[in-house]
DNA sequence: GACTGTGAAGGTTTTCACAGCT
DNA sequence: AGCTGTGAAAACCTTCACAGTC
């Protein structure tokens, strides 16, 4: 049966940011919150938060807001938040260990399960309370744990074997952090996140900024 | 007057491609490149590479396709890598020293400048070849080194206030990696990372995964 | 023959604006 | 009055398909 009925499927762009407000709701005191103020606090217009949340149903009180406790609850089904996910984590580098030292995973439903590295310096070491096993086990590991999502912080060189090594053990959501583009399997979900293109990103900006003060500084906007 | 004359405005989704193709072209070895491959390289159609390309400008040989290290050139133009920026980087934990040791932003016109961080433990310390500032001197420190980008690598606690003084440095783009939103004057541009919504997102993907083996999985399609 | 550059079509995402509820 | 939920419009982005070039 599919995973939930009703509901109109929702957009990437919707769930990118349902998963924004959950983590701005947890920090929230108030016991409801308008779509005005939660909008600012997640750095969205009012409009888009309101339509983001229609997806997840009608969970607010015109004339009142949303109730919090209600809407992290509503928005974590949606997200998959209230199913566990076990991730394992290859690469025990500064930036492995920096995510498996990462608060918060297990507040959104992820649990660090396994962890794995080429290094036999590092091999049998311990990280964040866990064992670092031997990349060559990670089937009979990951199958072991139970893991469904797997994370490849490995230098860009090994992350094509690596990703073929936890495909092998059955998982199909890969997050790459590696600069290399992965060849996979068309079943296999991939996300990737590049460091340097954020900052360069950033150094786009700087280079088209406006150079007379006009606010704003975006290279396109500004009716 | 506008930064660069002539060309079209070049799209935000665009510009963070192009940041990837230069990424790829510095990989390869060939003279020339044909939009197909290039574009099977970095993980994106041919047809959006093109368009990508022609905000760039007219830059490739029909019936031959692209000359690489001319390539290079005029992409990097366009992104500003022809120009050097000097990057400030607050926070030397395991996220920071990842970032400071990450290969490729020299490459991609980016200088990791100086190094920042609160705990008495690390300043006065060396990472990655650079020594480590206490985050109280940032105005001083930022200005002497001509720092145009600041990247926010602490915990989330701190995240506002070290914002604020990369602010008071001058600073006017700002790449936070802390899970907190920043409020910030409207000229800065900040950009954030959440390495736990890219997580997110996957197991998202997991719990609204077709049950049934048809190939693709993705949430909306479906024709 | 092979490939680029680009208008036009198609799809997705954001914004607007307002009906309707409390 | 204040606020949500949502059609409709606008903006943005991707894909198609082909004229034009080498």
């Amino acid at each position: 049966m599919p995973a939930r009925s009703g509901a109109r499927p929702i957009p990437q762009a919707s769930a990118a940011r349902l998963s924004r407000y959950l983590q701005v709701l947890g920090d929230l005191t108030t016991r409801t919150v308008s779509s005005a103020d939660l909008a600012r606090r997640a750095g969205v217009t009012s409009a888009t938060l309101r339509k983001d949340l229609s997806f997840v149903g009608p969970c607010g009180t015109p004339g009142v807001g949303y109730e919090v406790e209600a809407l992290i609850g509503q928005v974590s089904q949606v997200l998959g938040v209230h199913r566990r996910y076990r991730v394992a984590l290859a690469g025990v580098g500064h930036l492995g260990q920096a995510l498996a030292g990462y608060p918060g995973f297990t507040g959104r439903g992820l649990t660090i399960a396994a962890l794995f590295d080429a290094d036999p310096e590092r091999i049998g070491g311990t990280v964040a309370g866990l064992q670092v096993h031997d990349i060559a086990d990670v089937a009979t590991v990951c199958r072991a744990a139970d893991v469904a999502i797997g994370v490849i912080a490995t230098p860009a060189g090994a992350a094509q074997q690596v990703a073929e090594a936890l495909v092998d053990a059955g998982i199909r959501s890969i997050l790459n952090f590696a600069p290399a583009a992965l060849d996979l399997p068309a079943d296999v979900q991939v996300r990737r996140v590049d460091l340097a293109l954020e900052l360069q990103m950033l150094a786009f900006h700087e280079t088209h900024r406006e150079p007379a003060g006009s606010a704003g500084g975006a290279v396109v906007v500004r009716r």
